[in-house]
DNA sequence: GCTATATTTCGATTATCGTCGAAATATAGG
DNA sequence: CCTATATTTCGACGATAATCGAAATATAGC
């Protein structure tokens, strides 16, 4: 990762709206979310929304896939951890004090009986 | 931690100059930097240097002290694991993806021969 | 108290970001 | 192709953030 990425990537968390945009994804996991149910659970109009989903898209944290007339976003889970341990980059100079993150990578989508 | 927290932490590292700062102390560790080291190490001026460190400080993402003239700034680590750990809060809802952070608890100071 | 060093506060200027209505585009189904 | 739904693009306005010189404040040593 670097800098100029990891400024994009946390710039766009940044933000109320985004932020809660983001852990709603983190929590929904691989499959994601279409923009309609971001837009409902947040009471957000779709110009707002788009807008801010945007951002995510740019700065490498979401990817987009459409389903039918449907936009599914999800976080993009390699660039989360890859931000997770530019910020966490040697520390402490590398003494044992081990501070924070195990990058790991997220596992594949499963299939589902219901899509959202 | 809450949302408007990780907002303002966020925002704070979402600049080139407060992530290339934040990322000196994180590798510096505990002992932190004077802002003068810290100034001339990213070649600042003071001022400016001032207004971005107090951003760090008002985020709570980094601590001052003051040791004779000079004030040594050092991140805050529980903090930085506070947000990682909210950014990832119950990802993948809980199921075995488990994605990313384990927090950890940095290790308190330990006495050094020279300060910077 | 005077001088030097370290850092902060103030103030003005410029640039970027967030919001959201209205109109445009994409997809699906008859 | 016409209508309905889902989402994006455009445009304009108001608000917030970044920069940095000059002056002010804090500490140390003589």
């Amino acid at each position: 990762m670097e800098g100029k990425h990891a400024v994009a990537a946390l710039g766009a968390l940044a933000h109320a709206t985004r932020l809660e945009i983001f852990r709603l994804l983190v929590q929904r996991g691989p499959e994601g979310l279409s923009a309609g149910t971001i837009a409902g659970k947040l009471d957000l109009p779709p110009s707002s929304l788009t807008f801010h989903l945007q951002q995510l898209l740019h700065a490498g944290l979401a990817t987009q896939r459409r389903l039918s007339r449907q936009l599914f976003y999800a976080v993009d889970f390699a660039a989360m951890n890859a931000l997770m341990a530019y910020l966490t980059e040697n520390c402490c100079g590398g003494e044992a004090c081990i501070p924070v993150c195990r990058p790991a990578v997220a596992k594949p989508p499963r299939a589902r009986r219901k899509s959202a």
